[in-house]
DNA sequence: TTGCCGCCTTGATGCAGATCAAATGGGATT
DNA sequence: AATCCCATTTGATCTGCATCAAGGCGGCAA
């Protein structure tokens, strides 16, 4: 169910909030119009799949609002998420034509696709896309490692809070720059798709947040909204000797 | 200890044979020649570390010959390594002057090293190898997502199986190409650099080597040559659905 | 030849997290 | 208000891998 908009579709890329992150942050007045001849926007309600892993590619797509997830499935029905995509970010990649991941809408979401083909041919005539795809592909590889230590070496506790953590500092950075004192926001993910990003069970997932609601690391306002109190704390729980780590 | 080569100082990067496969393979006579003042080689031993995290790079390069590895390390001595990089890959990041990992040589290790500025420099003239530098990089972070299944949702031996495929692989492809029958190759990782590679210990890798040896899935000629009789066999230990998944 | 040193293997035991199972609770529908 | 639905929590038990602890083996130096 594609719930295209056509309202989208009269949307003005260079007044988008969030292009100036996007991979057309340095697009001029000529090439952004260049960008709305192969332009459509698309909705998707939370849950619905966007692409499934094998598909066709028809189009490369920047998260607009909401929130998408890129998973593998193995044949038994393991699932491991492999990429959180937030506004701004990147889908697809020039030059393959099979979708190598299910991608998914986790809240309600809404992209805004290129059709593949006449973007890469811009991509060619227009080397600074490549340039800023790069960098936006460099960033999501360090996030991809980051996220490969936790996955091979971080307890079930430390999973849980650098999760928590990356989420928090996140929506810190969108919202009030230099805001001190407790972090407070949503989790914008269920506790299943939670264990599939932590490579844990949803049981696991659920005990842990438990654990450190207990021990006073977080606060929970109802299933999703939590509160930290101290985020040195919560990094301490983490294990984190950095404090980079964005995701994505 | 760099035990830089003068030899390697007189190697001319249009004859080097991983060149069609490095950041520089669509570079033609005269942008080889700029790349050659910018240029110099760096020798390593089986062990030495390359660059600390946190040390400030100096240059990127490519491994020409042996190779190398990306790890991160928390506090506590956990270790998880984050990429293994060979012949004709790619090391650093053109805009950051922070390592943001250890870089250490796992074989004995040639690179080819260009001073960063000029390197950053002749990127913005030549899109070319941004865009080539782009694909690679994508590369990259298709085998970092195969990884991330492997560290989240496989059994132990599934990781063994997998480990020994991807090396098995990358080795016929750098060989006999459509070569069929059983596959024979050494294991350029000691034990417990397979166990950071894979997120165990290294007595487990033990044990599982052992295993699927005792299984007639592996056959072991010392401790490090490998005879794989039958691959589709290997890849049903490894859980693989998808027969890509080349590392790096 | 002998002994030493690193790497690797194997054994015994413990525990973190998976699995199986049931209860709880909040939001939407009637 | 009553009911259903489904996400979540909590409990009981099991198990795969980590941990702790000995050997074994091969290469190298004396």
């Amino acid at each position: 169910m594609d719930l295209t908009h056509a309202a989208f579709n009269e949307h003005d890329c260079g007044n988008c909030p969030i292009r100036h992150r996007a991979v057309c942050a340095r697009c001029d007045a000529a090439e952004l119009r260049d960008l709305e001849q192969i332009k459509y926007y698309r909705s998707f309600e939370a849950g619905q799949t966007v692409i499934w892993s094998g598909d066709q590619m028809e189009f490369v797509a920047s998260v607009v609002t909401g929130i998408a997830t890129l998973t593998q499935t193995m044949e038994d029905g393991r699932r491991q998420m492999v990429g959180l995509l937030l506004p701004s970010d990147f889908v697809g990649r020039p030059g393959r034509d099979r979708a190598p991941y299910d991608v998914s809408a986790t809240t309600d979401l809404v992209m805004c696709c290129f059709r593949r083909k006449p973007f890469e041919e811009m991509m060619i005539r227009t080397p600074h896309i490549s340039q800023r795809l790069l960098q936006m592909t460099l960033d999501e590889l360090d996030a991809a490692r980051e996220w490969m230590l936790l996955l091979g070496r971080k307890t079930a506790r430390e999973k849980i809070a650098s999760l928590v953590a990356i989420i928090g500092r996140r929506d810190a950075s969108l919202h009030i720059r230099g805001h001190k004192g407790p972090l407070t926001f949503d989790l914008p993910l269920t506790r299943e798709a939670m264990a599939d990003y932590l490579g844990l069970t949803l049981e696991t997932v659920s005990r842990q947040i438990s654990a450190l609601k207990r021990d006073g690391v977080i606060e929970l306002q109802g299933k999703r909204h939590v509160t930290v109190p101290s985020l040195d704390r919560l990094l301490e729980e983490a294990g984190d000797d950095t404090d980079g780590g964005f995701l994505n």
